[in-house]
DNA sequence: CTGATGACGGTGC
DNA sequence: GGCACCGCCATCA
């Protein structure tokens, strides 16, 4: 398995527990080493058949970010609805309420983080 | 190796 | 609050 920094990137991701969402440049915090930018990159990147929960993450506004063609915008809202998260009528969501606190303290030391 | 390709975020107006 | 700029860089063909 080639471990590279988008390799790095899904394993945080992976952390985000259903009913909560985290930001790109949270992830990129967590990560380390990297923008918020290289989140969105990661992401772009990801196949589809990949077992990350991409849905729970959303740009720094609550908002879901659109991709080139915005074709997938809808499909990730649905899901975070079925996962309990509601969105305004500007399609944003409580980041107070469901952003994601981070991954336990225990897991980053697992991992090398710091 | 070179160039194209992208799910962002902070800043300034 | 919105909009335009710009910095960022791993991967892929």
């Amino acid at each position: 398995m080639m471990e590279g920094l988008y390799e790095r990137i899904y394993e945080v991701i992976r952390q985000i527990p259903a009913g909560k969402v985290a930001t790109y440049g949270q992830i990129a915090s967590i990560v380390g080493e990297c923008s918020a930018r290289m989140i969105g990159y990661a992401l772009a990147a990801l196949k589809p058949d990949r077992d990350v929960p991409w849905q729970r993450v959303i740009n720094s506004q609550g908002k879901i970010s659109l991709r080139y063609d915005g074709a997938e915008s809808i499909e990730q809202r649905q899901l975070l609805e079925l996962e309990g998260i509601r969105f305004d009528v500007n399609g944003r969501t409580d980041l107070k309420k469901y952003g994601w606190a981070g991954p336990d303290f225990k897991w980053l030391i697992e991992k090398g983080y710091r």
